[in-house]
DNA sequence: TTGTTTTAAGGTTGGTTTAAGGTTAGTCCT
DNA sequence: AGGACTAACCTTAAACCAACCTTAAAACAA
């Protein structure tokens, strides 16, 4: 599960970062900028996202992220107590709002409401995909009772796949949500992994499902033909 | 998407490129005369066009332009604050009007809304023609529900076509669009995709849509007779 | 050791480009 | 008007090349 924290103030970021540790694999914005560009790679599970900031504001954040069709659940937070914000906060089309400061649990029950909302799996420990189900809480994955022996990077690859099924997703895109932005490894192992994991799943005939799309990336698709 | 930045101070042009990357193929010129040769080629989304400038200025660049009936959305840049420039931006029908120094979110949404108005395409990643539907975010095509296959190509060559109906493109404004100004390839290549997409889309009886004028280039028209 | 991840190398696929011959639409001449 | 001529355009197929696949060995971690 990743997190993002488009947050100027260093000191709330870190503490954010603390609360949700264990729960989130986070990184970090400080400025709006960033943080849109880091969110519009479409790899995070939820978004918290701070209003005020210089530059950039939170607002104008949200805006572009939704028009560039990116429906991360997001997280505001703002200072101010006003229902203004609220308003101009879920018009550009925000999950929830919080108000600054917030107890640490507030923070945790919002978050685990929202990724659960999201037909996120937060307790839901399963995910599915045909007749292929997968334990996110083991990281095992099984077809019709029958176990699926995957290792940790094929089922990372095939939990993205599955979460984002029917959408193209780039190698970069793929790379950044598995092996992470500051890897040093080359893009190229996007390849072998998927290479893998067709491999392991053709036993099962699940391998064309994968599809890919050349200069573009690779995409789950939910009928197998072509 | 490109963009076109016509500025003499090349470290302000490096700039604004950089700050737009990602939402534009960029290319720059700096001085008036390279400007308008580039902006004639008419395959630009958006030009942002320097006042003062060494020899050709903004203003004779634009006036050029517009009367060689080429309306591409401009966005001038001026040191001045005066309102004379302003207004003698406007009368020679400039789109927009940018003070010196500015703030990078200024330009960026000043872009995105000129973009927009243009009937343009930005952050909308469906183009219509007919019943045919281009998805732009996965390249691909269909006609009524039917998916139609199209390599890349041959989807930028119908893109470019669509976002032009009903004017015509000569092979070169075609070759310079799609395969980009510096690339070495023989312009009868444009001929060969028009040949392949005319066969592709033959299927469906969108071939005649697209009309050659002999000596003159290619038109996607809305009537599909003569 | 054992299993996993990464790198490297060669093979394959399929989109792109080139080239060559065929077709069409204008132009000129009678 | 009709026919020959020509330049522009069309079509096809083979050659080329970049992206992708696959495999296996090397590096790493448990």
């Amino acid at each position: 599960m990743k997190l993002l924290i488009i947050e100027d103030d260093k000191h709330l970021s870190d503490t954010i970062r603390e609360t949700t540790q264990g729960m989130f694999e986070t990184l970090q914005a400080f400025d709006g900028e960033d943080g849109l560009f880091l969110a519009e790679q479409n790899i995070f599970d939820v978004i918290i996202l701070d209003i005020m900031m210089p530059g950039m504001n939170g607002y104008e954040v949200l805006k572009e992220l939704r028009s560039s069709k990116i429906e991360t659940p997001v997280i505001m937070l703002t200072a101010k107590d006003g229902i203004d914000d609220k308003i101009q906060g879920f018009k550009v089309g925000a999950d929830d709002y919080m108000v600054k400061p917030f107890h640490r649990e507030e923070l945790l029950l919002r978050l685990e409401a929202m990724v659960r909302r999201a037909g996120g799996s937060f307790k839901e420990n399963t995910l599915y995909f045909k007749d292929l189900k997968l334990n996110l809480k083991t990281k095992s994955a099984e077809i019709n009772s029958e176990a699926v022996k995957l290792n940790g990077k094929q089922y990372d690859l095939l939990e993205y796949l599955i979460n984002n099924k029917n959408t193209i997703l780039t190698k970069e895109q793929i790379f950044d949500r598995i092996w992470g932005f500051e890897s040093d490894t080359s893009t190229t192992v996007v390849e072998v992994y998927a290479s893998n994991l067709r491999k392991t799943l053709k036993k099962y005939g699940y391998d064309n499902y994968i599809k890919t799309f050349r200069g573009l990336g690779y995409m789950l698709s939910e009928d197998g033909d072509n």
